[in-house]
Order: C-alpha cells, then structure tokens, then sequence
DNA sequence: AACCGAATCAACCGCGTTGTT
DNA sequence: TAACAACGCGGTTGATTCGGT
C-alpha cells in the first residue's frame, strides 16, 4: 500500500537527502502500519519498555521515525487501549471536561482511561463539530454549551440509567442499588419530543451561586474537584434523592437539577466525584447570570428543537441500541 | 453493480516544552 | 547558558469505509 507523500514531507525527505549522509533516512516507511510492523514494535517495547523512541525504532528494525512509533504505541498498540464507541459515561466526561478545558485533548484523555487523545479529538471534530456546524452554531459558544446541556446531557444520563437497568453486574455502568431513583430508572420515558420551553434552565440552576469563572472546584457543590479526578472507570448517579422528578418532558430539567455526581471507581481507584454543574451553569466566556437570562428570552427554536432531539441518536451513537419507546 | 459524496480515524506535521550535554 | 535532541501536544490530512442514489 502506497501513501501519498505530500509536497512538506517530500520537501522534508529531500532536505533530510541532502543534509544526511545516512541512507536509511530515505526508507523510512510512512503510512498505514503492517501487522508486521506492530508485532515488531510489541515485543521491543514488552522486552525493553517504552522511551527514547528514535533509538527504539532503530533498535527494534524498525523504519520509522521515533515519533511514529510513539503514536502508534499510544493510540493504538498500548494494551489498556479500549476500541469502540465511546460509551454515554464518557461521552458525558468528555463534554464535561471540554466544557472546562476547551481542546486540551491530552488532558481530557488522561481522565477517560482507555481512551487516547487522538481518539477524544477525532470524536470531537467529527461528532460535535459536524452537528454544531450543521446547527451554524460555533461548538465552542455558549449557545452550543446550552444546547448540550439541555438536549444532549440528559440524554446521556438518560442513556446511562437505561443502560444501568439491563445491564449485567459486570457492567460498569450506573449501579441502579446506589441509583437513589430505581423508579425513575425503570419507568423514565423518553420524552417523545421537547416542548419548546424544555429549555429553560431551571431556576435554582440560574440562582445558583456557581461561579463563572473556570477555578472550578469551587461551585456550590463542596464535594467537587475536577482537579482531583484521576483514572476510573465511571459510574455515575445522582447525589441525592430529589423529593420528586416528574417523569416525560421534565426529564430534561430532572437531569440538569441533577447538580453533582459521583464517580466511583469499579477497578480500585479512589473514589471521586465530579459535578457536571459546571456544564449546566457555568459559561466558559463568562457571561453574566443577566445574559444567561437574555438567552432563555432567545432560546433554541422549535425547529432546532426537533432537529436536536431526533438527530441526537445519531450523534451520539445511540443507533442500533434498544429504543425506550 | 457502479458511482459518488460524506464520515471516520489513523497517521502525519509543526511547534513549543523539557531534558541533556 | 547555549545548543541540541527528544518528547508531547494540538491541528490537519488523506486513505478507507459507509451509505445513498
């Protein structure tokens, strides 16, 4: 298989030519890793570890730059990679933390275990992005924040609670006898289409006294410290008991009155919680309660409404998965 | 069945940071 | 402290796959 060398990397190939005298600069392989390739890089690395990457790939015989065989190890060969679709838990943390970090993909990366840098990015640009660009909001605005939270957060916590009530024990999903609502969790429906004042954020969120400022951590919530998230898996529940949920529409503003949520690791990490409050309240440029406010006056219209709520399985990879109508 | 455009994601690049001599 | 090498990050590209016609 051949790879299109583009005009830089021939240009880079050419200086290397002329200002080395190392022939093997000039086989340096590109492109799509072999099998070959992969198994060679494995068992250097298993047998010697990973680092100074360029003597490695030399060592291992392998014709490829140092830096291609750091990518390839992380993104793809390191055993704990997870593959698939990112689950609704982490599709939550991601637009959580993006929220509050913006493309810092790295760090994003290192609080979803399994799951590379590369991967959250690509997922990004292509997910969220394509869907941001299709609604000709900026993905990085308050208006697509607001749309997350209203529309695609509950949905995956929706998503989680159901995937919690069938799934096996060996699930590391939400573990319905911490779930303060089995009730909800067994008899929740999916709200057939958002009422136009679905939006709205719940009152007690808009006088809440989140700060909008990205120190984080200190939100009304005390329980909170985004910095002090480490690696889990998560699981993911309410905090406390609410007095009462209705059920259909409300579920949208049931899961944003939802402030906080704990992590809980499943494979002995400390246990954490993060609180997605900030998502739900806080507004990465810093816009005023005041202008919140003017927002809930210039809402989503109906018609992006529908096209949220029914293009959501697509975003999110929900297709293919059991419908809870 | 063939074509084509869109979507996906592995791999690459440039550049800033960190470590070493 | 300067020079260089190695590393790591974020942005981008392009080959492959998918889905529609």
């Amino acid at each position: 298989m051949t790879h299109t060398v583009r005009d830089a990397n021939a240009m880079t190939t050419l200086g290397k030519r002329e200002c080395s005298s190392n022939e093997e600069d000039s086989e340096l392989r590109r492109g799509p890793w072999t099998l070959e390739e992969d198994t060679l890089l494995t068992h250097y690395i298993a047998r010697h570890g990973e680092g100074r990457w360029n003597l490695l790939a030399k060592c291992a015989g392998l014709k490829r730059t140092g830096k291609s065989c750091r990518l390839r190890w992380l993104n793809y060969l390191k055993p704990d990679i997870k593959r698939g679709n990112l689950t609704p838990q982490e599709q939550l943390l991601i637009l959580e933390l993006h929220s509050k970090w913006g493309n810092r993909w790295s760090k994003i990366a290192q609080h979803i275990p399994g799951r590379t840098d590369n991967e959250i990015k690509n997922y990004w640009r292509t997910r969220v992005q394509k869907q941001a660009r299709q609604l000709n909001i900026e993905s990085n605005s308050k208006r697509f924040l607001d749309a997350v939270r209203c529309f695609w957060t509950p949905r995956l916590l929706q998503k989680m609670e159901q995937d919690s009530s069938t799934a096996s024990t060996s699930n590391p999903v939400i573990d319905s006898k911490l779930h303060p609502y089995p009730a909800l969790l067994q008899n929740s429906t999916l709200p057939s289409m958002p009422s136009s004042t679905c939006p709205q954020p719940s009152k007690q969120i808009c006088d809440s006294s989140y700060s909008n400022d990205n120190s984080s951590s200190t939100t009304g919530s005390s329980i909170v410290n985004f910095d002090s998230i480490s690696s889990f898996h998560p699981q993911i529940f309410f905090e406390q008991p609410r007095s009462h949920i209705p059920l259909g529409h409300s579920i949208h503003n049931a899961a944003i009155q939802s402030e906080s949520y704990y992590v809980e690791s499943s494979a002995g990490y400390d246990t954490e919680c993060f609180n997605l409050a900030p998502m739900s309240t806080m507004d990465t440029h810093g816009t005023s309660q005041s202008d919140w406010q003017l927002a809930e006056n210039n809402w989503i219209s109906d018609d992006m409404a529908d096209y949220l709520w029914n293009s959501m399985d697509d975003i999110w990879q929900f297709r293919g998965l059991p419908d809870m109508h």
